[in-house]
DNA sequence: TCTTATTTGTTCGTATGTATT
DNA sequence: GAATACATACGAACAAATAAG
């Protein structure tokens, strides 16, 4: 019979502070003591402390920093809403423009967003997914929208829009500013509209470069989104990566039987 | 400047790795060296070693024990529709009984599912989503329908679908066996059937007991989805609580605009 | 059943590196 | 430049699970 097997000290020391952290011992934004310290207080030595920290920031929990100690992170939880996300309405919704703002908006925060705008060379995984002879090769140009968008100044989502050069040009989404309701309302009048959308989520550990631009570290999780639009003919009109930190969101989703 | 920073070694050693997975010298089901074997060919420690192989373990990509070594795992990825996945032909697509047999039929999987029923006392946050007067207490007694499911013997989900009482009688779900086409289906012979659904998604580490049950480690991630399902009046009939591993499941989402 | 060897998991102590103050 | 703080690496030791005899 499999007796209780006490968990190692440094998933108690983790489970310790976790709760310290959350009944507001150690509040949002504030410091926790230092490892020394910490081992000190918990009779262990420093890298058992650094192990157990490690396990609370990668849960997103905390932000350890060289030379400058480790921070209790604030900011909350974002919710964000799959399917409704493209009607008009939301995109709108107190002015905002897109989704992403609007999502931000419903809890106090202010966004903020970085677009990047250019011809690319297709990666394979998104070329294959246009369907069309044209553009399935690796390598196809393609126009593609990169975005950073913020929360209070900090990075919390990478999205790079894919679109076909003429689909691009048409709707005038090579332009950065997208207008009221965001490009797919610019889709939408060129005779474009969206009609069916697909999304694919994965959780994968972030890349070089997403870590980078969304401060993360390498051993953190992210949803890997994959969102695929089509007119009414069923062409696919573009196709969307999003990443987004796995703990700072929450995917929601609300359908008709 | 920030020049580029030089992964540390325990990185490296695990992205050559994951390399010599993937491109199929360590295949999958086999066994890896030992780490002292390891430690020797990358020329560094047991620690390093150690460290790197417990990066690919929280990916899902190699599963080692004490004693026994270390293995490759060899699951593929299980794709969950979410919106469909209550269509009766989905449901009693090739004789699969539920939604989840017919997943794993589609991989050639061989699924296995273990039912436990009781009444249980509600989890607070489950209680309240009810949002019946009678029921939004914590600790109202509820009827439970826990299942682990497995694909070839290996546990990949946990689902625990709570009930109101009079519906889960009325509807004949305090048997094991629910028929075909599953518990939608009786909800909807007497009158019951769902009309709207939502699922909230999140991704966190597992609890002991879901470590236990799913055969995971704690560093392991899994989605945590809330569904919440109502009648064509609005009424709450049923919360269901899953739980997979995320690195097992891609989600799978299709709507029209 | 008992013993022994093998393999991974955890902890410690120490040392060094890097970033910040 | 010095002090502080976290990150990584090494080597050693022991624990725990397994396998082989």
């Amino acid at each position: 019979m499999p007796i209780e097997t006490p968990q190692p000290e440094y998933r108690q020391v983790a489970a310790e502070l976790r709760l310290a952290i959350r009944s507001g011992e150690f509040r949002p934004g504030s410091q926790l003591p230092s490892e020394p310290e910490l081992a000190e207080r918990f009779g262990t030595t420093r890298a058992t402390i650094n192990r157990a920290l490690s396990v609370l920031r990668t849960e997103g929990l905390i932000k350890p920093e060289r030379g400058r100690g480790t921070t209790v992170n604030k900011l909350p939880v974002i919710r964000r809403a799959t399917i409704g996300r493209q009607a008009r309405e939301a995109r709108e919704e107190s002015g905002a423009r897109g989704a992403f703002a609007a999502e931000l908006q419903r809890l106090g925060l202010t966004p903020r967003s970085d677009v990047t705008l250019g011809e690319v060379s297709a990666p394979a995984e998104v070329a294959e997914l246009f369907e069309d002879p044209d553009l399935v090769l690796e390598g196809a140009t393609l126009f593609a929208r990169r975005r950073v968008m913020f929360a209070e100044n900090v990075p919390v989502q990478l999205a790079t829009s894919y679109l076909p050069l003429d689909v691009a040009s048409a709707a005038q989404l090579t332009q950065e500013d997208t207008g009221p309701g965001g490009a797919y309302s610019r889709l939408a009048d060129v005779g474009l509209a969206p009609a069916r959308f697909r999304e694919l989520v994965r959780v994968r550990t972030p890349d070089d470069a997403e870590a980078r631009a969304l401060d993360l570290d390498a051993d953190h999780r992210v949803y890997d989104i994959t969102r695929i639009a089509r007119t009414v003919e069923d062409r696919v009109i573009e196709v969307n990566r999003i990443v987004l930190p796995a703990h700072q969101w929450e995917l929601d989703t609300e359908w008709e039987a």
